[in-house]
DNA sequence: TTTACCATTTACGTTAACGTTAAGTTCAAC
DNA sequence: GTTGAACTTAACGTTAACGTAAATGGTAAA
């Protein structure tokens, strides 16, 4: 069957178990249980784990990410509903897509600095 | 002339004196002194400060912002040490941009994800 | 049935990046 | 020259995101 302990998780994803175990406490993720209590994780759980260390990784923090991965879960039915959660989610690729420009003005000076680097290596080696 | 005080380099950037003092106790800036032991900020920690706070911005800590920051402070003189800042430089950038794809990949699923709610809502108002 | 491993909860410990408070110093204005 | 804002260092406090240790339970193999 497809499910997965929480050390089978923990060693996909090059994390701690105690790592998943908090995500779990802080809501990031909802998995069932079987009788003796274990964790069961499922595809559901490794997609959200996926989009949790994505974030994780460019500059959110838990709660951002928290909001993200529960605006993707939950199934907006209703018109109002899908309407805010449109609004919502808007927001947030609006937010990624700043930091995608930030990044490459980064990207930009750390070249225009290293030119002036290379520049000077030329010089030296026209000798 | 072309002094600011902390306080006025604090209101720039919008954070506590304490934080750009921390920056300093680590290492990040190295400002000069007064004769009466006040810290004398010049363009130079302007600009350090712009590449730290977006580097903080992107997920880069303060050790990995404190590379970058002196990599582009100090200056490389010899040939050697020229080419190994320049190698040193295009590893940075290269980093940059694997954080730009996939902040662009992350972009990309989101935008599907509510593509999906988007034509539920198109299909609810065509009644 | 005992060994051994994997799971569980509880709870205290740790680190980065500051916040906050205290106690004292300097500067600018009155 | 005194008042008050802005500066200094020193040191303890705080929060997020886990690490780690202890005590316990289930289960599969020897």
């Amino acid at each position: 069957m497809s499910h997965y302990s929480i050390s089978e998780l923990a060693a996909q994803f090059n994390v701690s178990t105690r790592t998943i175990r908090y995500y779990e406490e802080v809501g990031l993720l909802q998995p069932k249980r079987n009788k003796s209590g274990h964790r069961q994780f499922t595809k559901k759980e490794m997609t959200q784990l996926q989009l949790i260390f994505r974030g994780k990784k460019y500059g959110f923090n838990l709660d951002e990410i928290k909001e993200m991965v529960l605006l993707f879960e939950e199934d907006p039915t209703g018109k109002e509903q899908l309407k805010r959660t449109i609004e919502y989610g808007e927001d947030k690729i609006h937010e990624v897509s700043k930091r995608i420009q930030e990044l490459e003005q980064m990207k930009n000076e750390m070249e225009q600095f290293l030119q002036v680097f290379q520049d000077e290596l030329n010089k030296l080696e026209e000798e």
